[in-house]
RNA sequence: GAUAGGAUGGCUGAGUGGUCUAAAGCAGCAGACUGCAAAUCUGUUAUUCAGGAGUUCGAAUCUCCUUCCUGUCUCCA
């Protein structure tokens, strides 16, 4: 391999050479979901992108931390109901324990990234079971003078934080910008009377009488600020410098810029090296939102139960055709969209399953050498995973031809168009074949009728043989014919 | 209003100064296969990159203006 790993800097807004602090080692954060309703597309895709980098790191040799929290404390609501707690506040009405909230959607988070094939993170840690870390870091922050008290609650002081350091550097904004903007629009949040300034924002809250998640503190019994959770956890975990910090774009600001300031306040250095972050997704062009009715949960994806989509999409599905744009690019859902994903990824993984076996030659028709440069080149260039796509592809219609004898190749190329064929698809994109489920009464039943419908093409008996193909199809299954007999899948 | 990212064929989407008369997948069309289909395989499909002006020997790529889309501005992946 002769180029080397380069990946978009959020901070420089350039592309750099990935080098590691302490190599071998590298730590990777990235901000997890706040389990407070089940998981919907938009947060498949950054953990996608991270278990590609993920998976690349380790494939590179590189020894990975890499570190994705769960966020089920601290998030105030937005509505006119106060300040209380998200998953306090589900958890209230179904008189169940927030903390059973807050598992059930973990484990609905987990079941559909696993369904997807993502890799677990090295450590998931819990923003509730961190509350003595996040205090800790908050005390250091009002020792080194960046904090305030204020009746119970602890804010961050951003205009005493600008006077040294720049409040706005990840996200591109001015101070001036956002204190200028701060009269007018901004919503109605309780507290704001608390802040010296509209852009200081909470690390500690007091919490009202009827807010049932809260914890003891120097200042008062509440909890913790929304940004400091994952200061304190990546902190613990990685260090105060690591690696790469990865998010959504819309966490860039405040979240991100504002933990970049925690993080300064406290240990005089931005944790990150590289920031990442990867865009949004849209629906029929449309941003994915309550109120325009268009939100798809990953289970609704995979159920087709759902008023915009016209059929079920398997998870691999989904993945692929999260990989086939690039993460830093906006992608559109529809159903077209996806039905053509699901077709490519079948056909790259039919040619898949072909490279083992293929007849070789005395010399090849192809250059495979260079088609393996070219795909590591395509990954290093900040992992373009269409490009790669598209390599594999154009080996994907190798491999066919050569099934088809109207290319060749020799012994050793075949090994090596195997070996990175597979390496590719299957351990860095991380795609696996799709199984129908194996069920033996529907098999002996199909057996049987396709039995049936083989004697009946023998005597030429074409409307009895139609009526089953079609009648089947009718129920959702659909025949294939072929050479050596006919077989099935379920549609 | 501020700030960040976009607009490429019927659809999704690569490509960021010359090798671009623009990758790849899907859909369409043609062919192979088939009893006919489906599936599979092969071939083919954008003189053009939102619109306009400019820089340059050369622009999808750089600059400016206009239009539209998306994120964010203290809840969001």
């Amino acid at each position: 391999m002769s180029s080397r790993l380069h990946i978009y800097n959020t901070i420089s807004k350039q592309t750099e050479e990935f080098q590691p602090i302490d190599p071998p080692f590298v730590g990777m954060y990235l901000c997890g979901p706040t389990v407070y309703g089940d998981p919907h597309l938009g947060h498949s895709r950054g953990a996608v992108m991270m278990d590609i980098l993920f998976r690349y790191l380790m494939h590179l040799e590189y020894k990975v931390r890499y570190v994705r929290n769960i966020t089920d404390v601290g998030h105030l609501l937005n509505d006119a109901d106060e300040g209380e707690d998200k998953i306090g506040k589900i958890a209230k009405a179904n008189k169940v324990e927030p903390m059973e909230v807050a598992q059930q959607y973990t484990n609905a988070y987990h079941q559909a990234l696993q369904k997807m094939n993502i890799l677990p993170p090295s450590i998931e840690p819990i923003a509730s079971g961190h509350i003595i870390e996040q205090i800790e870091m908050i005390e250091e922050i009002l020792a080194n003078g960046f904090a305030y008290e204020s009746n119970g609650s602890v804010y961050f002081d951003v205009l005493k934080y600008a006077e040294t350091n720049d409040y706005g550097a990840l996200s591109g904004r001015k101070l001036e910008d956002l204190i200028a903007g701060a009269g007018e629009e901004r919503r109605a949040l309780e507290g704001q009377e608390e802040k010296k300034n509209p852009n200081d924002f909470a690390l500690w809250k007091k919490a009202t009488p009827e807010h049932i998640m809260k914890w003891n503190s120097p200042w008062s019994v509440g909890f913790p600020g929304w940004h400091i959770e994952c200061s304190a956890m990546s902190g613990k975990y990685l260090g105060k410098q690591f690696d790469i910090h990865a998010g959504g774009m819309d966490l860039l600001f405040p979240h991100h810029e504002s933990e970049i300031a925690q993080s300064t306040a406290c240990n005089h250095t931005n944790p990150a090296k590289y920031w990442m972050h990867n865009n949004m997704i849209t629906i029929n062009g449309q941003k994915m939102a309550k109120s325009l009715n268009n939100g798809v949960l990953i289970e609704e994806l995979f159920s087709g139960n759902h008023h915009l989509l016209e059929q079920a999409y398997s998870p691999m599905t989904l993945r692929f055709f999260l990989l086939q744009a690039h993460y830093r690019s906006t992608l559109d859902f529809s159903n077209e969209a996806l039905q053509a994903a699901e077709k490519g990824f079948q056909r790259l993984m039919n040619a898949a399953g072909k490279t083992d076996s293929l007849t070789t030659a005395n010399s090849s028709d192809m250059d495979i050498q260079s088609w393996v440069d070219k795909l590591y080149e395509q990954v290093n260039n900040d992992l373009a995973t269409p490009q790669v796509i598209a390599t594999l592809f154009e080996a994907a219609k190798w491999i066919n031809e050569i099934d088809a004898k109207k290319l060749k190749i020799s012994h050793t190329d075949k090994d090596l168009l195997h070996t990175t064929y597979h390496t590719f698809v299957f351990s860095i994109l991380g795609l696996v074949a799709e199984e129908a489920e194996n069920n033996e009464a529907l098999d002996g039943v199909m057996q049987m009728v396709l039995d049936i419908r083989k004697t009946a093409k023998e005597n030429k008996d074409w409307t009895t043989a139609d009526k089953i193909r079609d009648g089947l199809k009718e129920a959702g299954i659909e025949v294939m014919d072929g050479k050596e007999g006919s077989n099935y899948k379920l549609s």
